[in-house]
DNA sequence: GCGATCAGAT
DNA sequence: CACATCTGATCGC
């Protein structure tokens, strides 16, 4: 929880993510996400006299952020008063002093930060330095450095300061699984249950909180059944989320809230009432996300764990872990940085001895220099299983960089925008709107890709739902390998083989995986974007500017060189081509009607299927000057208790080296690496695949 | 009656 | 394991 004040050392006349005491003064607002707890006293009367009496006073955020907010009634009032700043804009602000006439400007630019639907963080620049607001984020590693705008030419931009996610800044917290991972988890689970009848149905336990979109997209789009919610008008403009979701109950999938739903499920009835849809009583199983972490030294990382007889556990995390908070700050490497979180159990001076080493040291305050060529890691080498040669296929050029949109000015009084030239100005063609073409975001695209330790992904298994127990519920245990304690690459494991790591993953599970018939590499394809076009004229949000994509794949997401010029291009330009060659084949948008009982059993025919897809790609991050500055050592956390035995795999991976599982991949030459490494570190693009579906803004 | 705060639960 | 939220009790205006 936030324990941030509301303002900045730097620019006190701004409010960020608080609107209580002393920010009732304030100049302007900020908001970085929709979240309670970064919205308190937004609604409160004596804000909402300020705002009667000031009417220069304006509340930025994110569109998304914007459109969230005023579909509740309790916000409504802010409804004029409040500026919707695309991401990736710098955009100028006036801090004018209503009193005295005094007047400051800055420029402030929003950043994805991956945290929930419209969640950003702020980039101010101004006269008493460059500072940055995280709000709450999960970036996998690297992110910051595909993010074009914090930098400048070559360099990170010089921060003085940032104001920091420190949820997990415990080394306790060193890892979580992947994003992928998880979803991937819980896509297996789920789908190895709703497969079985029509009458199988799971509950996602899930919180009342934004943030869990993008796994209630993924798994409709996957398994072509929307997800039964008790509320969606506020994504009645967010086409991408609003199509997978449904208020009818006659669904499999359910993520609806009660507040007994606890006792409910133990009476084999949904939050929502039903029990059964005819006369056959369903058959439930619930699935709670949360957060679950792995120790610096922790191998096994199962991101599903089984709780009872139909519950399970899985990983699912809107934070960063500490190794991800880690690599953020020390490539930032402000000034100076404060917690906006104390963790539980640590203090603000315990948070603080972590940060200040990842900081600029206090005998040199020039910025350190970080070309931004060799600091950009993770260009992602997608190996697929059939096809290992596209290892170094299709090196792109190293495209022009920096192309900065231009800036904005806004006269908040005028809503109106203008266009400024920049220090770098290569201009966007598109009007300042919301066009969805416009504001296509690299960083954005890429957040969901992950070179974190944890992010190996062949790992996972599944297990049917009727091999255990007599069938009484599926018995899945998915995990990762994580082997932090490596923090150099390894490249044998890097390329190990799919079988070996096959055999091992079926090591404990129950015997009915059957290993054939799922070697497709796949579990979640980029799929081109959905609905995008819809009809209608009203104003459709797209994930543009949700800093959350709607749509995880497990392509490695960071293939869009950031480089590129993106502005222009629409995500559907960019992904139509490997779009192709992804077995999403089975992509039917299915409205809820359509889900017909015969439809669902024909989906139950071929369980196995589902199981023991191995991703079979590997990445590479190539960041070999980046040497993990951790020296904390993790206290290692327990073993997992599961109540399946977990297996594990020998397969490991490094902070930076992840390595998931490819058959038929040989061990690369140093020659290999030494040319991998070259292009890395030159920037150069090695092996490009793109995808990743966002919301689209479509104003009409 | 509402808000702020805290404890407790999920 | 935590997070973000909700509920209910208490206090004050």
């Amino acid at each position: 929880m936030s324990s941030f004040q509301g303002q900045m050392a730097e620019y006190p006349t701004i409010s960020i993510d608080r609107f209580d005491r002393e920010n009732l003064k304030a100049r302007a607002y900020f908001l970085s996400h929709c979240h309670k707890d970064h919205m308190k006293g937004l609604r409160a009367p004596s804000l909402k006299r300020r705002l009667e009496c000031s009417l220069k006073v304006f509340l930025y955020c994110s569109p998304v952020t914007k459109e969230l907010l005023l579909t509740s009634p309790k916000y409504r009032f802010w409804e004029n008063r409040i500026i919707a700043i695309e991401i990736e804009t710098p955009t100028q602000i006036s801090l004018v002093d209503e009193a005295s006439g005094e007047k400051e400007e800055v420029v402030v630019t929003l950043l994805p930060a991956g945290h929930c639907p419209g969640s950003v963080m702020f980039l101010f620049q101004g006269s008493n330095g460059t500072v940055l607001y995280t709000g709450d984020f999960r970036l996998a590693k690297g992110e910051a450095s595909r993010m074009e705008l914090l930098h400048s030419g070559d360099r990170v931009k010089d921060i003085q300061s940032v104001y920091l996610d420190t949820t997990f800044c415990d080394p306790r917290f060193y890892q979580i699984p992947s994003r992928e991972q998880c979803l991937r988890g819980i896509l297996e689970l789920v789908r190895s249950w709703v497969t079985r009848s029509p009458h199988h149905v799971v509950w996602l336990n899930c919180k009342a909180a934004y943030g869990y979109e993008y796994l209630f997209t993924n798994l409709s789009e996957e398994l072509g059944v929307q997800v039964h919610v008790d509320k969606l008008d506020m994504f009645k403009n967010m086409p991408d989320i609003l199509h997978h979701l449904t208020t009818d109950r006659n669904t499999q999938i359910h993520a609806c809230r009660h507040p007994k739903a606890e006792e409910c499920f133990q009476w084999n009835k949904l939050p929502c009432g039903i029990t059964s849809p005819n006369k056959t009583a369903l058959h439930t199983i619930s699935i709670k996300p949360s957060t679950m972490w792995f120790g610096e030294r922790t191998r096994k990382t199962n991101v599903i764990v089984r709780t009872g007889e139909s519950s399970y556990r899985a990983c699912f995390s809107f934070h960063s872990s500490f190794s991800e908070i880690k690599d953020f700050l020390s490539y930032i490497c402000p000034v100076n940085a404060y917690p906006n979180v104390i963790p539980v159990g640590l203090t603000v001076d315990k948070v603080m001895d972590v940060l200040k080493p990842l900081c600029r040291s206090p005998q040199s305050t020039e910025p350190k220099y970080k070309p931004l060529g060799k600091l950009k890691r993770a260009r992602t080498i997608r190996l697929d299983s059939e096809e290992d040669d596209d290892l170094f296929d299709d090196p792109l050029p190293t495209p022009l960089r920096h192309k900065v949109p231009y800036q904005l000015t806004l006269h908040p009084e005028l809503f109106s925008m203008k266009a400024l030239p920049l220090d770098q100005p290569e201009l966007r063609q598109s009007s300042g709107g919301c066009k969805a073409e416009s504001v296509w975001s690299p960083s954005l695209a890429n957040f969901i890709d992950c070179e974190e330790s944890n992010s190996d992904s062949g790992e996972e298994l599944e297990t049917p739902p009727s091999s255990l127990q007599g069938g009484l519920g599926p018995s899945t245990l998915l995990q990762q390998n994580a082997d932090p304690d490596v923090d150099i690459p390894q490249w044998e494991v890097f390329f190990k083989r799919k079988d070996e790591i096959t055999d091992e993953c079926l090591e404990n599970l129950p015997s009915s995986i059957e290993t054939g018939g799922s070697q497709s590499p796949k579990l979640c394809s980029d799929s081109p974007k959905l609905c995008s076009d819809s009809d209608g004229d009203s104003t459709h949000i797209s994930s543009q500017n949700s800093s959350q994509s709607t749509h995880i794949t497990d392509q490695g997401s960071q293939g869009w060189d950031s480089q590129c010029d993106t502005v222009l291009l629409s995500s559907q330009e960019k992904s139509g081509g490997d779009s192709a060659s992804l077995n999403k084949s089975a992509y039917k948008p299915k409205v809820k009607e359509s889900i017909s009982a015969s439809q669902t059993e024909q989906d139950a025919l071929c369980p196995q299927d589902t199981h023991c897809d191995l991703k079979s790609r590997a990445e590479v991050n190539g960041a070999p000057c980046i040497v993990e500055l951790d020296t904390l050592s993790g206290r290692k956390s327990p073993p997992e208790k599961t109540l399946l035995s977990s297996t594990h795999t020998d397969s490991q991976s490094s902070s930076d080296f992840e390595i998931p599982s490819t058959p038929e991949a040989e061990l690369p030459t140093p020659e290999h690496l030494q040319c991998l490494y070259g292009k890395l570190a030159t920037g150069q693009s090695i092996v490009l695949k793109k995808e990743n579906v966002h919301f689209q803004i479509v104003k009409k």
